[in-house]
DNA sequence: TAAATACATGTTATTAATTACATGTTTGGA
DNA sequence: TCCAAACATGTAATTAATAACATGTATTTA
């Protein structure tokens, strides 16, 4: 793509939570904030050192082991600022919902009694299903009281990923009806 | 991003249901296929000239009016085997699901009353239903018997399409009644 | 104690994608 | 008849993103 350079702005906001290192910072996008944005650390790297360059944050080094030097990367006020205009900056919102290379098969396959059509339904079903499963475990283990007041925008998000994938699950499982009758 | 070059697939898939001629491939990804690809037309250019080295594709020019030259790209029996290869495929499920910056500040945003959300909240919820709107009334268009046998799968993505922003609505919905008690 | 795995940080090469540049034709309406 | 909008096809410059290259440390476990 390219977009406005959104990721400067998300490791921002991941180190307003607190401070990181890089690789913190990489396994951040493996766990809930990958459902919705991605990057790895080849991205990563090169862009704390140009944040930094540009004043937006500052890392400190700490030692661990023998020789081992991490980077711990924080916010400088500058970078705080840059954070919060972006947070309350307009998002328009994206025309085209994304890229899916399953949807767009289906999209060429026009025959509902194609053969390869419900083994490509069942299989992409299991996998949604089991990430939804997945999902929903992370819910109840991370917020058994529902929204919190803290960590809210985690709540949301969260339900964001189930909702997507419950749907994406209903879409896939309808679709089989429909080709089987 | 760096796919798999996905997109000379789908150009295959659009030449295969009729010949086209680049501005209409373009087109193409304004209608329904957008929403699950995007393409413009810098890139769809360069990637017939490649399609039709790879003899994937022929093109035939047509005249129309006095001067204006159009190129009409068709599938070749290799392009319409590589297409059918790629159709048949596994397609491994994209582990992120998509890139969604509103939803990324949303994460950022801890508190319930940071009285920025109602309006965030308010004002994307009016695009995507807006948005749901416009795609029901395309099925009612298109599908007023629901499901059909001919042109399937352009049924299935607007179907996929309808139950996304459906979902997306009601996830605003739901954030703004978590939001606002 | 050896090996495997996770931790940790970078760079390089390549590809994918957008934006902007560039040019011209055809059609329909004011 | 002029003008705007749609039609039509390309290229160049830049950015975003991935994959691969490269290297080394710390911790756990067999």
């Amino acid at each position: 793509m390219a977009q406005r350079n959104i990721l400067q702005f998300i490791i921002l906001g991941l180190l307003d939570q607190q401070p990181r290192t890089g690789y913190e910072l990489t396994q951040a996008f493996d766990s809930d904030i990958g459902e919705f944005w991605s990057a790895k650390h080849s991205q990563i790297y090169p862009q704390l050192s140009k944040l930094e360059t540009a004043q937006q944050v500052t890392h400190h080094e700490e030692v661990s082991g023998e020789k081992l030097v991490r980077k711990r990367y924080a916010l400088t006020t500058t970078g705080k600022t840059t954070l919060e205009n972006w947070l309350s900056a307009d998002t328009e919102p994206v025309v085209g919902g994304g890229k899916d290379e399953f949807a767009v098969k289906l999209y060429f396959i026009q025959r509902p009694d194609d053969p390869r059509l419900v083994q490509m339904l069942t299989k992409q079903g299991a996998f949604h299903k089991q990430k939804l499963t997945h999902l929903q475990e992370q819910m109840t283990l991370k917020f058994p009281a529902g929204a919190s007041q803290h960590d809210f925008g985690h709540y949301l998000v969260l339900d964001h990923a189930i909702r997507r994938e419950k749907a994406y699950t209903e879409w896939l499982k309808a679709a089989l009806t429909a080709c089987e009758k």
